[in-house]
DNA sequence: CCTGATGCGTC
DNA sequence: GTCGGAC
DNA sequence: GTCCGACGACGCATCAGG
């Protein structure tokens, strides 16, 4: 065993004074005083605690793409909280559906702490390195009595941390920082404090699409200046962050917003995104939000090794399921199936996917970033050909809208979600982690005609958190079931309200509040709503589709255990002329769903 | 050994 | 995923 | 137009506790 000294650099930076910084950026909703308050906490800031100090301001304790999970959620914080703070666990519940958050709540208790639960975490002082250590415990713990550790590691956290630290302390466990701060804002500060201006944001932005790791970008502009930053480039086997697409609710505004006059018009897939790095033999898998999911796809694995003609190569697509013997795609759940650590082999010959893949962004050591749409795929083309489990992405090249929405009708028949379009023009480069007008989705969902708008009755309601503490967070939903009379749950309700609706909303509803569930509603246990409502007020709601559930009792199958869920529901308008009895019956619902 | 509660990640 | 608000 | 943070359904893994 070898022992050396390690020169430990004392980079001290008291937690409490992060807090003061983090609570001034609470405190304002303009960007560029943010942008300020950042810039003066970064050159305040040691270059070896830079990074946990990134990460803390957009709620991480790593790049996401480190498998580093804490493992409290709010149920396990919430008994931590009581644990620290010697509060009762009905006095947690009630304040926190009252504060609509844990670390608010967490820093209005008053308490000097009895107990320091040392024996689980020591803390001399709380520095932003204890903090970010013992958040790292939490992750790294696991097994028998595993949850009961990690409460009381965070107790100790709490128990040596004055009332703002509680706060901040609290809303890292649950990643949630409600800072008003993302990760472009961090790198405007960044920016700022380091190269002047956030104007000259760019090549951090690159460097971090390019990474997926905000505070390795901050470590290398802290340490080796710009220069450092731009030797940062793509990378096989590590996970760039995928472009995404810009949505349109007309597919008249495709013609508008693409720079290009033809347009490439892709099929959408009702699957899971997948960035597949081939590296000689070995290939690795990630997802959106970039987990390596390398183990669930075996089929994928074989077909990016046997069938990429390419030493290296970075490939982007959709993994969808698909039902070889029918021809035809699997909706969107049975992929879900395939997220499994279990029983792969068994699932892969179960449901077997396709893997649809629609860009090139790397090839045999060089970086395709900079290649325009028409150069990426054609290489792609010619690289990949057409076999079981892996496939180019279907598509039209035209310079036509009445082609594109052709194209689109024709891809719906065929069980699409819709198509994505795609500018081809000659800057139309791979813009890793941009949502732009360069891609345009457009799903058969957006097209009125085509999706499924619901009367339902309100029936429940849940506690807002956040920014929408004290109304509520979201709204019970249910169908008309007419030949039993009663209603049945169809979904929660949560987004598509404007903030005067929303503050309005208790009041609406208060004449229909009641102590108990409405004797004629039928739920699973699952759904337990804070306050009940008398079916009386109905409202409309858009979906994007009807799909099976084990939680909604619409049209419940008691031998499936399984009834109906509407996927995306948003809040279209107040239905005030319809009585609960004329909502969207139960049956009118699995009309729609048939078709 | 099984089940429900909880967390996390996909869309 | 959808959505609305602030800039 | 961009960025942020509210919120949705659903499926699998893990752990506690019977």
């Amino acid at each position: 065993m070898q022992t050396r000294t390690i020169s430990l650099t004392v980079s001290r930076l008291e937690f409490k004074t992060l807090c003061n910084y983090f609570t001034n950026l609470e405190a304002t909703t303009k960007r560029n005083e943010m942008i300020s308050t950042l810039a003066e906490l970064f050159q305040n800031s040691d270059e070896e605690e830079i990074d946990s100090i990134s990460y803390f301001l957009v709620g991480d304790i790593t790049a996401d793409y480190k498998e580093v999970k804490l493992g409290m959620g709010e149920e396990m914080t919430k008994s931590s909280i009581s644990l620290a703070l010697e509060l009762g666990e009905d006095d947690v519940d009630e304040k926190f559906q009252e504060l609509g958050d844990l670390g608010d709540l967490a820093a209005e208790v008053e308490h000097g702490p009895e107990k320091k639960f040392a024996e689980f975490f020591e803390i001399d002082a709380l520095t932003v390195e204890k903090v970010h250590e013992g958040l790292l415990k939490i992750a790294n713990t696991s097994g028998e009595n595993s949850q009961e550790i990690m409460k009381k590691t965070l107790a100790a956290l709490l128990s040596a941390a004055d009332s703002c630290s509680r706060r901040y302390i609290i809303r890292l466990v649950l990643g949630q920082m409600r800072l008003g701060v993302g990760d472009m804002t961090v790198l405007d500060g960044l920016a700022a404090a380091f190269l002047g201006s956030k104007d000259d944001r760019p090549p951090l932005e690159h460097a971090y699409n390019v990474s997926s790791d905000i505070g390795y970008v901050a470590q290398i502009l802290a340490k080796s200046g710009l220069e450092g930053v731009k030797r940062i480039r793509v990378a096989i086997n590590r996970p760039l962050r995928p472009q995404l697409a810009q949505r349109v609710d007309k597919i008249t505004e495709v013609r508008e917003k693409i720079d290009s006059d033809t347009i490439s018009v892709e099929e959408k897939y009702d699957g899971e995104r997948i960035q597949a790095h081939k590296d000689g033999g070995k290939v690795r898998l990630f997802s959106r939000r970039l987990n390596e999911i390398t183990h669930q796809f075996p089929e994928i694995v074989e077909s990016v090794s046997n069938h990429v003609e390419a030493d290296s190569a970075i490939l982007d697509g959709e993994a969808v399921a698909y039902d070889f013997s029918e021809k035809e795609y699997f909706p969107f759940q049975k992929i879900m199936n395939r997220r499994r650590k279990y029983d792969i082999e068994e699932y892969a010959e179960k449901i077997p996917v396709k893997y649809m893949v629609f860009d090139l962004v790397y090839k045999n050591g060089s970086s395709y970033l900079r290649k325009n749409y028409i150069e990426r795929t054609e290489e792609m083309h010619e690289i990949l050909g057409e076999h079981d489990y892996i496939a180019p992405t279907g598509r039209i090249l035209t310079d036509n809208l009445d082609e594109i929405d052709e194209y689109f009708q024709d891809c719906i028949s065929r069980g699409l979600e819709g198509v994505i379009c795609k500018s081809t023009s000659s800057n139309s480069y791979y813009r890793a982690g941009a949502r732009e007008w360069s891609w345009i989705k457009w799903k058969s969902s957006y097209a009125s005609e085509l999706s499924d708008t619901l009367d339902l009755v309100i029936v429940g309601s849940y506690a807002g958190k956040g920014k929408r503490a004290g109304t509520y967070g979201s709204l019970l939903c249910a169908s008309y079931n007419h030949e039993e009379d009663i209603y049945e749950t169809v979904c929660k309700l949560g987004t598509g309200f404007t903030d005067e609706l929303l503050a309005e909303l208790p009041e609406k509803l208060s004449d229909a509040q009641s102590d108990k569930k409405p004797a004629r509603l039928k739920t699973t246990e699952n759904v337990e709503p804070d306050t009940w409502f008398t079916p009386k007020h109905v409202i409309e709601v858009k979906g994007s589709e009807l799909t099976e559930s084990p939680v909604h009792t619409c049209n419940w199958d008691p031998e499936k255990e399984r009834g109906l869920g509407l996927r995306f529901p948003r809040f279209i308008r107040w239905r005030p002329d319809k009585s609960p009895e004329q909502a969207t019956t139960t049956s009118e619902i699995v009309q729609m769903r048939e078709g």
